[in-house]
DNA sequence: AATTCATATTGACAAAATTTGATTTGATGT
DNA sequence: ACATCAAATCAAATTTTGTCAATATGAATT
């Protein structure tokens, strides 16, 4: 349990990039090629590489290869697994504690 | 529409830091003072007052005054919009995009 | 008003993340 | 086999985060 809190902040470490953001929503259009990515962002080809590794590993995007081109897209799975994380993270447990601290 | 991202990324730093988790995953069992979170983390006063105050100023806790005690408890708003959030960002556009790139 | 206590802020430092350019890898086409 | 192109990897520079110790602030108590 102590350490799924690290790995929990890596699936989310896809969302607090600016640029990852930006990459997530050109992504919500549909599948796209890394080159299409490249025109539209600005990034170079190893910084979006760099980009696309990180949310790939995260599970929110999948890719695909097709001989030389790389597609990326939004995975189903993996963002909606992003999100139950989420839920479960901001809702209060079931058992409640009192706490009677300082005075 | 271009800071949105930035904005965003903002709400989700809450999330991306093993520290943070904890600290949230503590105020699942409901409101508490700085001092209790402090005996339960790994972490020194100045230490947790940093990270309470990325956690306050993304939205998903709420910081109550009493005296000089501060407590601290998820908001339940702040929560839903962060989860709202992800869906959105996760979830494919109505607009479906054709990419008919490279070849 | 002086002291005490909880928390916030600051500055210095260390560690991690991001950027950039150069190089490598792997697939294709000639 | 060689040249070419897309993408990944690497190494160095830079920026951003997180930690720690010291100090400041602000409320409560005396």
């Amino acid at each position: 349990m102590a350490t799924s809190h690290e790995e929990h902040a890596k699936v989310f470490k896809a969302f607090c990039d600016e640029k990852r953001l930006k990459i997530l929503d050109l992504l919500r259009g549909g599948e796209k090629c890394a080159c299409v990515l490249l025109e539209q962002l600005d990034l170079g080809q190893s910084g979006l590489s760099y980009h696309m590794k990180i949310l790939v590993e995260s599970g929110v995007v999948e890719s695909r290869q097709e001989g030389k081109w790389t597609h990326y897209k939004i995975s189903e799975t993996g963002g909606a697994y992003a999100v139950s994380l989420l839920k479960n993270l901001t809702t209060p447990n079931a058992v409640r504690e009192e706490n009677i601290c300082c005075r």
